[in-house]
DNA sequence: CGAATTAGTTGTTGGCGACAACCAATTACG
DNA sequence: CGTAATTGGTTGTCGCCAACAACTAATTCG
């Protein structure tokens, strides 16, 4: 390794925690959201991972939750999920007995999407837990800046 | 918000984009951030990516160039990057020729980061281009509504 | 001194998005 | 109609990155 003996290369560089960041950084939203997404993964791990599930199984439970018979292709959209990612994940939800899939008898290559008993009961369970799971993650914001703050995302993303 | 579709004729589930979803995940902020992620990376890579830089190493390029001579650990954990990751990103770096590291000379088992004179100019460059992406990512917001959305992250994610 | 700590490296795993190639069923259309 | 294009799904592969674990070498502490 290089061993370039600087002359004392102090670390003058001491910075404290978060305002150490670049200018281009600390002014970034992408780099505001993406260390946001990080904070809400880490809740998400602890307080849904012992149920064993991820977010985008959590996702499709729920979506399929309230929209049952929902075909496969429209869940992959609502959801933003590509259909090849998709399959995966349905047939995890599937050996778990949590959803199964109906050929619909319009369409012979489509699917439709629907919990089995126990996924709806594990489901509801998963919805509640959740509700602790966003309580966790929004803890030092009031009920009126969270709510901002899912307005101004939703504006932030929306493709009008 | 609720007003969901039509749900008449079987799987109806025609659904527009965004008010389809289930509430549990409409009124979740980890969803919404989710899907703000996804949409900032998305321009990181439309903007950014033909420059041939990832986040990560983005970051890292920026935070060397504000503070030269950082330890390698201090800009771990000023980006909440973990060293075991930190590694290859650095290395990456390296390669380009954009980043050198120089050994303390007070710590033989330390290193000081430094960019290399492209490095410098290339991550000059880079910043740039870094407004352009985040104007592009901000685009359906106002100043004044990216200025609250930030410090609403910063919030939520802020330690204390 | 020796034990505990710290800086870094290497390697592995997990989650998830994107893309491509492919099949079967369906629709569009000359 | 019959063929071409499109659509629903599957499989497999790649890219990005966080987390964790085991290990070495240097440093600090008691």
């Amino acid at each position: 390794m290089k061993q370039t003996q600087k002359t004392a290369s102090r670390q003058s560089t001491v910075v404290d925690p978060q305002r150490g960041l670049p200018a281009s950084l600390q002014a970034s939203l992408g780099y505001a959201v993406r260390r946001a997404q990080i904070h809400a993964y880490q809740h998400f791990a602890a307080v849904m991972g012992p149920a064993d599930v991820r977010p985008a199984q959590f996702a499709l439970l729920t979506l399929i939750h309230q929209h049952p018979g929902l075909p496969q292709s429209a869940a992959g959209e609502l959801l933003g999920i590509e259909k090849g990612n998709l399959t995966g994940l349905l047939l995890e939800l599937g050996e778990r007995g949590w959803t199964e899939r109906h050929g619909s008898p319009v369409d012979r290559r489509a699917y439709s999407l629907h919990l089995t008993a126990r996924g709806k009961t594990h489901t509801r369970r998963l919805i509640r837990q959740h509700e602790r799971y966003e309580a966790a993650i929004a803890a030092r914001l009031s009920a009126a800046e969270r709510a901002q703050l899912m307005s101004l995302l939703a504006k932030l993303v929306s493709k009008a």
